[in-house]
DNA sequence: CTGTTAGCGCCTTCAC
DNA sequence: GTGAAGGCGCTAACAG
């Protein structure tokens, strides 16, 4: 690119407008719709012609402003994802694996904090919708089913809730089977010989009974070792787990409980944490297990059992549903379940 | 869009076109000039005038194009962040930090991963420039400065390039004293009667070395305990941590080395595990330091001592650069640095 | 193969 | 206070 044109602006803030699509037609002599044609791919025009603009552009350092093709398309090949946590650790590898797989096909990813204040959640929908997006993935979607729903009859691309088992209209849900997880997990600790087992939970949203949680409920009570207790209202994070394992152990005496299940591994390295400043051992006096195979969790002492969740899948059947499969909508009724795993390690 | 526009869909299917600036108007017998000022704001609107208008607006569900409004305005009050690793215990305080203070003036940001590969890292950076961001953020910049430096000469808005410590023409550099950082961690393993330290550093960008690693080396140099030795080209994650220690333990017999100072904490956490695998104990035949202060290090076993960072700081000073003071670039000479701390646990 | 015309939805400018 | 024209950069549709 040309750094000056006009000698009467100092150096380092001469910043060009950006070349359009009439700069570039008139350095090559031809018409703007030329210059679109050969920005599309080239078909349809003379080879010596091409040659003339493809310089034109390279000289000018144009390139093309997708808003404006935007405008005009109707479509942005832009995704917006709906982040509720990006220090989650399945946040990242599903956002840089759904960019992965969308790069190729010219889609761009626009990550947006999710806002529950923000109209309860639909604030950040909206924000979506005035930047054009072609489809949204709430990840995870934790608003209301009827926010979600109002929204996806006025919103007119496709919409992805992944972490839900409820089925809304026009959106696809997408989650870990949390019933067979549940089963995985209480299984696993019952033939360890647990029976006093109790759930660490973390804050979860008003209207909104986490389904790993209604999961777990169920069957340890079918299980005939019903949960001793629901220890509920932490954050999910290092210090709520801390929080929520003292809480438990100051409320019990020793013996009382023999297996903790985390909401999710950070919380659970909060819990491991606990139970070695209060003297217990895991997993001699309490298993711990968590949820979503956080990589730490294979050096952390002892390393943590846990049932892994695949971000990259998540994002692959986004992507699918999103962009890539067209009768995805009419194939979209059922909720796309996710079938479990547990890696079991020295923490039970 | 909607694939067919004929009366003959499926309920499910039918989608109301998003409602324009001429909807509103007509509906509420007024000119789009009208509605576009109370858009605005309503200021200069009669009072029953602006009443009719904003009742149009709730009703038709009307949202600004924020698309066509940036095409005439200018500006898209989109912020640009090309992340390196989204997985990095910084990224996320960074991105949600900087979300949370540009949203009330109305900004939004588009998180991208960084590509190396496309065009020596430019190809991420023109991605924001055919989105029309008004402002990008470089976290880390580890592109070569000449192509920061060529493209910063053709792009109209701020860049901050996070993690460096060079001067960049047109772009202001951000960055921890990795100098002030180094003096900290040598100084503490020396008073700690550590003298055969050896460093664990990750894989680098071609033609960049990293600051950090610089500092350590000059400053071991000089401390007259100069480094062992330098383990560099894994990956700074818990894998690449434990293959590096690893190695290094595998090159040397007992007692050679004392201590280790890993690139970040996550190596770290990897070359804690390696230890407690090679029967090295923690802090007593080997002292580990790592950076970033991730949250895990409060409750890993040991504890870790760590360099933080405030990924939130950064991302105020960001902000402030980026949109907040329009003197920044005039002011923008020096790099900004940010002063070190040093936390100590358990593991040094 | 290439050019012309007509917008996409909005805001700026200038009338009234 | 309000409206009418004009254009942001681009592409669809239709000419030639």
């Amino acid at each position: 690119m040309p750094k000056d044109m006009d000698p009467s602006l100092r150096d380092s803030k001469v910043r060009h407008k950006r070349a359009t699509i009439i700069d570039v037609a008139e350095r090559a002599g031809v018409s703007r719709q030329t210059v679109s044609r050969v920005v599309a791919g080239g078909e349809l025009v003379a080879k010596d012609t091409l040659e003339r603009v493809t310089t034109a552009i390279e000289e000018l350092g144009y390139r093309p402003n997708h808003l404006a093709r935007t405008l005009v398309q109707r479509r942005s090949c832009i995704l917006g994802v709906s982040a509720l946590d990006l220090d989650s650790p399945l946040a990242s590898p599903f956002i840089e694996r759904l960019q992965a797989l969308s790069r190729p096909l010219g889609y761009h990813i626009i990550v947006s904090n999710f806002d529950l204040e923000d109209e309860g959640g639909a604030g950040t929908l909206h924000t979506f919708v005035s930047l054009s997006v072609d489809g949204i993935a709430l990840f995870p979607a934790v608003m209301e089913a009827d926010v979600i729903e109002r929204f996806a009859r006025s919103y007119d691309g496709r919409i992805v809730a992944v972490g839900r088992v409820d089925q809304i209209e026009g959106v696809h849900s997408l989650s870990l089977d949390e019933v067979a997880a549940a089963q995985l997990v209480v299984d696993h600790l019952i033939s360890r010989g647990r029976r006093r087992i109790a759930v660490l939970t973390n804050a979860w949203y008003p209207g909104v009974v986490h389904p790993r949680m209604a999961a777990l409920q169920a069957t340890l009570d079918r299980s005939g070792s019903p949960a001793v207790q629901f220890v509920a209202g932490y954050e999910p994070d290092i210090e709520g787990g801390m929080a929520a394992m003292t809480e438990l152990i100051s409320q019990h005496s020793s013996g009382d409980i023999d297996a903790v299940v985390a909401y999710n591994d950070t919380m659970a390295f909060g819990a491991l944490h606990a139970c070695r400043t209060h003297g217990l051992s895991v997993p001699h006096d309490v298993a711990v297990v968590g949820y979503d195979g956080t990589p730490f969790g294979a050096v952390s002492d002892p390393p943590l059992t846990t049932v892994p969740q695949d971000a990259g899948r998540y994002a692959e059947v986004v992507f699918k549903l999103l962009i890539d499969d067209q009768e995805a909508n009419a194939a979209a009724e059922e909720p796309t379940l996710i079938a479990p795993r547990l890696v079991v390690r020295g923490s039970s």
